[in-house]
DNA sequence: ATATCTCCTTACGTAACTAGAGGTGCAAGG
DNA sequence: CCTTGCACCTCTAGTTACGTAAGGAGATAT
């Protein structure tokens, strides 16, 4: 006669800080399930039950799903087989941390951002926000058709160059939309086209473009859509041509695919 | 006369990564609301959409809930005010990072200690879990009753400290349980309360305890919730039995609460 | 006798989709 | 002409791990 001491659904969830709705669940689930006082109906879990509990909590915070953890509480010995189960949860794990290191990124560059311009065109603090976004994948693909070595010139950076690359890449952006639909021989215009690809030069850095030029032109859309634009259809279009009149009448050939992608 | 390109919704799909089925969604909400071809029923996507999607993906990478989302796209302008939004939403973004960066530690400890054990009860290796988690919980809780420093020694070891730490703790816990019922003055039951002594006082390290002894008693219990044990009631009861025997034997006063937590 | 307390069950709400069933319109192949 | 297939449509339900609320029973306190 084990004098087995038990508790009442609320003695249970104030010890071991556990909703009574989730509880409850649990036990519908029959994940834990506790024996009832015939007279009332009430739940009763005794010790043995709140070891269970303290084993379903651990698993949980493993990153193991409730049905997981339901097949991973039959056993009482863990082995070997266990740890691949967990080294699945660590690149799980490490993939979301990973994300969201990404998106605390973007979010501090956004602030600050902010905090130097005040105010911008929501279009463009997204397309700085998205280029961080999928800087992965455009580093990935980049690899595939340059180098590594080119790839890493071209993006890493320090804190101070990105906020200052972001800064000129807003300014331009900004005077885009106010000069749209000038002359392409304006003056202003002209000084924005200059403006431009001496931002662009810098971004680039002295490396060679060689490289890059190589890509060919089915390809260039390929990167187009990983890396977006902020412009709307006649913005983009007027700076293209805008692009091109400032090529021919400096006499750099080529009217084509001019880019202005940075 | 805009030619005005629209997309189906399968060819905009492929065009942004994002599935059928949530543009749909999407649509449902409200959120991007697509033309309609008047004959088929079709959707229609233009440029002007595709740039909101963009702006929609964005906001989600950082970590705003869709109708958060549907709010913020309405204005074409961010200004100071979403500075702060964007402060929650890093804060945000550093908790949960901060809380898989606690169950990646455990799952890296778990699976070292599988490495070293290659079987253990499942009880012991939960207990190191919701040691690891509850860690910083712990420590807050001394922290109101002792000192910050002490705390900071107590917690703040090495990874091979720690692995040796836990090493010891799964091997006293085996001997528990291989020799619980024992008489307590068997030889080995003293053997394995000297271990537990041994083991404790290298965990403690060389500082001073009276900071920890004088913990009230009622707090204590406190205590034992935030370190759960791996040993059943018998088990527990047994050790606390043998450890006041040895206690006794050793002149050692005080036969009362022995604690055998680490 | 009534109010309060703890417990019970049932069931809907959440977030952001995914999956499936069942149906329409249109083009090409037999 | 009929069928097949494709791309699209709508509508319903399922997912995860609970939170919240409604409505009721039995025990205790006033």
């Amino acid at each position: 006669m084990k004098k087995e001491q038990t508790f009442s659904i609320g003695e249970f969830s104030a010890k071991t800080g556990i909703s009574i709705r989730t509880l409850h669940y649990y036990d519908d689930l029959g994940l834990l399930k506790a024996e009832r006082d015939p007279s009332s109906g009430h739940r009763l879990y005794t010790h043995e039950d709140l070891r269970k509990l303290q084993k379903i909590v651990s698993l949980k915070f493993l990153g193991y799903r409730l049905d997981q953890i339901a097949d991973l509480i039959q056993t009482t010995h863990f082995d070997l087989g266990l740890k691949e189960s967990l080294q699945m949860q660590q690149k799980a794990l490490e993939a979301k941390k990973e994300q969201i290191e990404t998106s605390i990124k973007a979010v501090k560059r956004a602030i600050s951002l902010l905090e130097e311009e005040r105010e911008l065109d929501s279009h463009v603090l997204m397309s700085v926000i998205r280029n961080i976004q999928t800087e992965k994948e455009q580093r990935l693909w980049l690899e595939q058709y340059t180098s590594k070595e080119f790839v890493g010139q071209l993006y890493d950076k320090s804190e101070e160059e990105m906020i200052e690359l972001d800064k000129n890449y807003i300014r331009l952006m900004r005077e885009v939309k106010k000069l749209v639909g000038k002359p392409v021989d304006d003056p202003e215009v002209e000084k924005l086209i200059d403006d431009f690809l001496k931002v662009s030069s810098d971004f680039v850095g002295e490396q060679d473009l060689s490289d890059l030029e190589s890509l060919p032109k089915d390809q260039a859309e390929t990167l187009q859509k990983l890396i977006p634009s902020p412009l709307t259809d006649e913005e983009e279009a007027w700076l293209n041509k805008a692009m091109d009149h400032y090529m021919m009448a400096k006499g750099m050939l080529k009217p084509s695919q001019s880019d202005h992608q940075l």
